[in-house]
DNA sequence: GTTGGTTATGATAGCGCTATCCAATCATCG
DNA sequence: CGATGATTGGATAGCGCTATCATAACCAAC
């Protein structure tokens, strides 16, 4: 079939055939690979492919396939280096296997997230990650009738069909919560910020975990909605250490927080550990280098993207991964903030 | 025109236009005002479109105009809280807008800029917002023979047609150096990592101001090719200290290896600023948090992506922006580790 | 040989949308 | 009042690619 051109100059498919003295479908199945051609013919179309400097137009492939390349990864904020190490270990697994990660941010926010869902799932993606399940029943509704693939990140569950990597939070909560413990603290404070679901059910740990010790007590509890950040954490330290003077720990939910917290502490003339210990979470870049250097619980974001990256690959490719929920280690690393 | 389908139940425009009782292309141009459509149509059209919860698909637009609406955004690294707020201010002016940022993380790496541009080039973007100058000749061809809109962010040129938004990088590493000179150092050591060219221009200020005052040592300014980090922060302090005894203040290129630094000085009980002054830049979250509090340089990223932003909307409506390159000020922050 | 089952290649027909031209309507003006 | 131009709606023809079905070629088995 001829067909007159409105176009831009720009080097399509028929070109290539043409160079290759084959057909245009034959051209796209020697270079994608959809059926079985030739190998003579496939040397020759991807020859005349790479002297002409081809490159496929996304937008007819999505259009004529019904599927693009994309991949959106839909994380809460950029500014939580976590998410940054998560994002990394995707992008390294999925674009050398030609899928183009997408990163969206919904800044802890379930309608911003189904907005993103809505606009991303128009491009007729590949697949999805997500971050955990609380996201609104709208959203729940496009994941699955989009019949897109989906793998969602940090955190776990049995349901059946749900494809998930991630770690137990609130296991790891506990965990911390029972090394303070275990140092003979018997005044130890929770802080928290950016209440997601992970923060909650880490809290969770750390409180059943003092109320087994016999040591619970909510006052010290401080669960603020406020952004996570440095500053947040100096304050709420100060805030705690003023109002509940026999605290002598602190676990801090998120390592930025306990580095503020340990700043804090150094501007108020708190020694650490000796007066109060400072525990952080996540182990995010620079926590070894605190002074005292903060003990916390280093989480597997990059092992997590690696694995939910390559879950949706297979998941792509039409196989079923087994297991569906992978449930990584954490690991406690105490320093002297302890 | 009658089509037969081998459609997936999708709502398609045709099926707007057939609701509304118009034509396809009379739907098409009430939803996106390509022209002119009667008021009453207009109302018409999007409201059928509501009631049938129409979704365009932009890999169509995309083929049928040979545009999108995505805006390829390629910085150099997530891990630098910078372009992490640079995305965040430029994602805001852009969303509303529109259009789509694509987050594309270069890795400091021109080969790797070179590869992301061909692949989001193919995607036919409405407009492209880039880090920088310092890119392969292919890459800037790229950009060039696509003629897509392209906004340059955090450097500016003179060089007519070019529009970017950025501020003098030499002129803000000047100012800190000619800051510490006032405070009466007068051994005053530099210390970079990640040799981006931006980096470099800092350091040229560093060492143009030391010239003009008579006190630039050599052997005092410490440019590593490394991953910028606490880590290597504190790392360098140590060696300065070690090699050169006679250090009394410290710039660091970056807010991060300046807390390493601060940190690092506290490790080898060294008072801050009474032994050794420590500077950072970039005013990055915490460092106002910091024992004793950070001198750095506070850098408009938030204000380059909005006016970037803007800039490239303008470009992509058709209009010539003036000034097509805008300097914006940055500011010294004075604190207690200076 | 003919049948039947595999490949390997090609022709055709869209994917869902917009560019472009054309026709119809209406206001403006010498 | 017809000519001119501006405005609004529609018909047609693709954008660049792949799904689908048909066709041709080949080999084994009766």
């Amino acid at each position: 079939m001829v067909r007159k051109s409105r176009s831009t100059g720009r080097i399509t498919l028929d070109d290539v055939a043409k160079a290759a003295g084959v057909s245009r479908i034959t051209a796209s199945r020697a270079l994608h690979g959809g059926r079985a051609v030739g190998a003579e013919l496939v040397a020759r179309v991807q020859q005349a492919a790479a002297q002409l400097g081809y490159i496929p137009d996304p937008a007819a492939r999505a259009l004529a396939s019904a599927r693009s390349t994309q991949v959106p990864v839909l994380v809460p904020m950029l500014s939580n280096a976590l998410f940054v190490d998560l994002l990394e270990a995707v992008h390294r697994m999925l674009y050398p296997a030609g899928f183009q990660p997408m990163i969206g941010v919904t800044h802890y926010d379930p309608a911003e997230e189904e907005l993103l869902l809505r606009n991303f799932l128009a491009h007729r993606p590949a697949g999805l990650l997500v971050t955990g399940f609380d996201r609104t029943e709208a959203a729940r509704q496009l994941i699955a009738n989009s019949g897109v693939p989906c793998v969602y990140l940090m955190e776990t569950t049995d349901a059946p069909g749900v494809h998930c990597v991630g770690f137990s939070q609130t296991a790891a909560g506990s965990v911390m919560t029972q090394h303070l413990l275990d140092r003979g603290y018997r005044h130890i404070a929770f802080v928290a910020a950016q209440l997601d679901p992970r923060t909650l059910q880490r809290a969770e740990g750390y409180r059943a975990t003092l109320k087994a010790a016999g040591c619970y007590d909510a006052r010290l509890e401080l669960l603020s909605p406020e952004r996570s950040s440095m500053a947040l954490g100096g304050r709420l330290l100060e805030e705690l250490v003023r109002t509940h003077p026999e605290v002598d720990a602190v676990f801090f939910n998120n390592d930025d927080l306990a580095h503020g917290g340990l700043l804090g502490a150094h501007r108020l003339g708190l020694a650490v550990p000796s007066r109060v210990a400072i525990a952080g979470f996540n182990d995010l870049a620079g926590s070894d280098q605190m002074v005292p250097a903060l003990s916390t619980v280093h989480t597997p974001r990059v092992e997590i993207g690696e694995q939910g990256a390559r879950m949706l690959l297979q998941l792509i490719g039409g196989q079923t991964p087994t297991p569906s929920s992978i449930e990584l280690d954490y690991q406690l690393v105490v320093r002297a903030s302890t």
